[in-house]
DNA sequence: CCTAAATTTAGAATTATTCTAGACTGCTTG
DNA sequence: CAAGCAGTCTAGAATAATTCTAAATTTAGG
């Protein structure tokens, strides 16, 4: 129980996360960076997290949920995700991974990387390269 | 030059196209049809499709765009995605196949099906079943 | 033609997100 | 530790994409 991979460091403090990506620990980021990665992984709207912000007493405006969101994803803590229109989710799952996507109910689940195997992709186009592949399976029922 | 899959079928009308789903042929139907399936397959917004038709002179409201859209889409001539946050966009092809995403820019270009290979996928968590696998190559550059 | 049901439309309303400008705060320095 | 500045936070206005509403128009059928 001590093996870490470069995307999970479950045992790292929220300031320490913050300092460790140069992100100035704030009070509002240092509580935001709590509730994100206190649990395991997640997948939260900017919406989600103003709420559970609220719930527990977190006394933060909805702009800089939105600010946090994007720093922290800017610097490697979130990864953005947008998979269908209207609203966008922020993964706290930075590794490489892809989704299911329950299309009745439009939530997300992680699909560990080596549940999914592509052997082979084409080329970038010239000039081009290649920054990710994501996969989406989308489900129904 | 005359053969033709189900979902490759160039030579229909935009009237038969309606007819064949079950759309009533409106004045306003049948020329988003034309303007869409006119030419080779695209990637189109409700904003792309609302200017090229005033260019057009094409005299229909916005929101007829994004009920013609939504309408095509619900019956199969339209395949909504939706890669990047901010805005969807509706593409020509519903035949199975993959994107590349061009990050800087936002552009999406086609990839045929039979270039990725995907050997594995998770199975469908349990009641679930899969509707459909999307890949996504995003690159940069 | 006449009617009923479907469609279109202008404009208001919603929703998600960003921007603005001023107030505040964390860090560095003396 | 006080001072100051850059970085950050916030309320509220502003934008942008999309949906809704209710009325006017059009299509399909008899």
């Amino acid at each position: 129980m001590a093996k870490q991979t470069k995307h999970t460091q479950p045992d790292l403090t929220a300031l320490e996360r913050l300092r460790a990506v140069g992100l100035r620990p704030t009070r509002q980021r240092l509580a935001l960076a709590r509730l994100l990665f206190a649990q395991g992984h997640r997948h939260v709207s900017a919406e989600d997290l103003f709420k559970e912000a609220m719930a527990h007493r977190i006394d933060v405006s909805l702009a800089t949920i939105y600010n946090a969101l994007h720093d922290f994803t800017a610097k490697g803590l979130l990864r953005a995700l947008s998979i269908d229109s209207m609203g966008s989710y922020f993964d706290t799952n930075t590794s490489e991974h892809h989704h299911f996507f329950f299309e009745h109910s439009g939530r997300l689940e992680d699909i560990r990387k080596d549940k999914v195997r592509i052997s082979s992709v084409p080329p970038a186009p010239k000039g081009a390269e290649i920054s990710r592949v994501d996969v989406v399976i989308r489900v129904k029922g």
